[in-house]
RNA sequence: GGCCCGUUCGUCUAUCGGUUAGGACGCAAGAUUUUCAUUCUUGAAAGGGGGGUUCGAUUCCCCCACGGGCUACCA
């Protein structure tokens, strides 16, 4: 068992876009698997065709492929334990389900749904077990040639995994320890379905992770409470020798409040639950992602990481493969995270400083063409020099526009508030002094045109804050923004000039 | 209701019986500066409550409280 080749699965539903929770999962999922030598498959769990989504697994796909995380098989990643797609695997759920009923393990139950309510109804806590399936219409209460002849007559059934009571069953998880569960508080769960014909999830992932040599189950602690019938499910298949490891993540929470983070957290708190933007075909609804949102991929894979997990030293800034080398499961915390969202941010901003500028313009050129800059008229350089001026005020690659705008723009307003505080009635004879100074500058480039124009400001005993920032006003619009002479080296002298003498006339 | 898991600054967390309880985000103050921001420095900020065990508990055990999850022919 030790010697086989580390295999995890991230098996996500196709039932929409995938939850940032889910991310988490399937990075932690491909963290384990990377760290270990090992394969990680992404298998596709549509056993649900009440809950299908079309273009949810494509976005799964293209989610995770934004990431960084790689897959070695699965759906749209090729190998040799396919399908990988559950939908496509019935004749071998059936298989394994008929398997199980000869062993006796599980039986034929023809309750309807409706029975079945109405039994919950009647009796509370009402659970099928083995304290009340004597008293139900299944396999187990009703002769072989009843149980025939409802199947001939074409009556609706299930399969539920027959449940012996009173024992104890332990798992061993990853990151819990152990955990025991009396079987007792079991029911007896549907294993396969009778309405599309498809197994549960409990009966499809166990035959799953097995066939395709699955070692490891990282997953949401939502599967807690069910690992005690997979351990039986293991047992009763005769697979409990190479039954893989189990490791129960605990959740992300809501960053304020009470329960698990939700879809409308996102909407309410102003931030995205979806690594990429997603178009609902049900509702025709459109949720932000952290792609569209300006994100850097891996200021995502850095803070999810660390919501829940820490390497146990105070390092905090790691790239993928520094958390390869440094994931473990054994320190993932057992108590669930509030997501942090300003956390995030910070991340982000981090990200994009450590981002060289020529990428960042790749990722610019696109935003000044939504703010109706033709960016192709701009080569890279000067765009880079422009980029790497403003980035370290900015938490997204969006924000480097409002920061940047007045490369692209003379300012057509001037702010109120600094026009009130720093231009007076001598400005425009100053600023018109100023001009002339600008003129007489040969070399424009940032360094000398300031000694020039600090020189002229201290010979004519003018005050510098008074001066500057009414320069600054006139080329920029409002008091703030890099380092003045860094942005006139940039405009160049003719525009400086056009600016301060446009300002002159509306101020 | 039942069952399971959890509980350290506002948030994410370190601590594997003895620490001035550490770091990061956020927040506040200061420094720098011709502006705004960045940056840097500093600061405020935590072991849910009650019992044990122990020379000594944040750390181990029990109870309670609180939080989370599950309790479908959904995953």
């Amino acid at each position: 068992m030790t010697q086989r080749k580390v295999r995890v699965r991230f098996a996500p539903s196709p039932t929409g876009a995938l939850h940032i929770g889910g991310v988490r999962t399937a990075l932690y999922n491909y963290l384990f698997a990377k760290q270990q030598g090992g394969d990680l498959i992404l298998r596709i769990e549509d056993t649900d065709s009440q809950r299908f989504v079309p273009g949810a697994e494509a976005y799964i796909i293209e989610a995770l492929t934004w990431l960084g995380i790689k897959f070695d098989e699965g759906v749209g990643f090729g190998g040799e334990y396919g399908p990988y797609r559950q939908s496509e695997r019935r004749d071998i759920y059936k298989k394994y389900v008929n398997q199980l009923l000869e062993a006796g393990c599980a039986y034929i139950a023809f309750d309807t749904p409706e029975e079945l309510e109405a039994k919950r109804k009647e009796i509370p806590n009402f659970q099928y077990d083995a304290s009340t399936r004597m008293q139900m219409r299944n396999s187990l209460t009703l002769s072989a040639e009843e149980v025939k002849s409802l199947i001939d007559a074409g009556r609706q059934y299930v399969v539920r995994v027959k449940i012996e009571p009173n024992e104890d069953i332990h798992v061993n998880d990853l990151i819990r320890g152990e955990v025991v569960i009396n079987s007792s508080i079991l029911d007896d769960k549907v294993l396969y379905k009778s309405a599309d014909q498809l197994p549960t999830y409990h009966l499809a992932n166990i035959v799953d992770d097995h066939l395709m040599e699955v070692t490891h189950v990282i997953r949401g602690e939502e599967w807690l409470p069910s690992a005690p019938l997979h351990v039986l499910l293991y047992r009763y298949f005769g697979w409990a020798d190479t039954m893989p490891r189990f490791a129960h993540l605990a959740l992300l929470l809501k960053p304020e409040g009470n329960g698990k983070l939700s879809k409308r957290d996102g909407d309410r708190l102003g931030f995205p639950v979806f690594p990429l933007e997603w178009h609902d075909p049900k509702s025709g609804e459109i949720s932000s992602g952290y792609r569209e949102s300006g994100y850097l991929p891996e200021a995502v894979v850095n803070f999810l990481a660390l919501l829940g997990w820490n390497p146990g030293n105070d390092q905090e800034v790691m790239g993928m493969d520094e958390l390869i080398r440094s994931f473990d499961l054994s320190r993932c915390s057992k108590s669930g995270a509030k997501f942090d969202y300003e956390k995030g941010k910070w991340f982000n901003h981090h990200y994009i400083q450590e981002k060289p500028d020529e990428e960042l313009v790749a990722l610019f050129r696109p935003v000044l063409e939504a703010n109706g800059v033709d960016a192709s008229a701009y080569d890279g350089d000067y765009l880079a020099r422009v980029v790497s001026l403003v980035k370290g005020r900015v938490n997204f690659v969006k924000e480097l526009w409002e920061q940047a705008a007045f490369f692209f723009q003379a300012p057509t307003s001037y702010a109120e508030k600094d026009v009130k505080k720093r231009w007076s009635e001598d400005t425009p004879r100053i600023m018109t002094e100023l001009m002339d100074i600008l003129r007489g500058i040969e070399d424009f480039s940032s360094k000398p045109s300031e000694e020039v124009v600090i020189g002229w400001i201290t010979e004519r005993g003018y005050h510098m804050g008074n001066v500057m920032n009414a320069f600054r006003l006139a080329v920029v619009g409002q008091c703030k923004g890099p380092h003045m002479f860094d942005i006139t080296e940039l405009l160049g002298k003719e525009e400086t000039l056009a600016r301060i003498e446009k300002a002159i006339e509306r101020l």
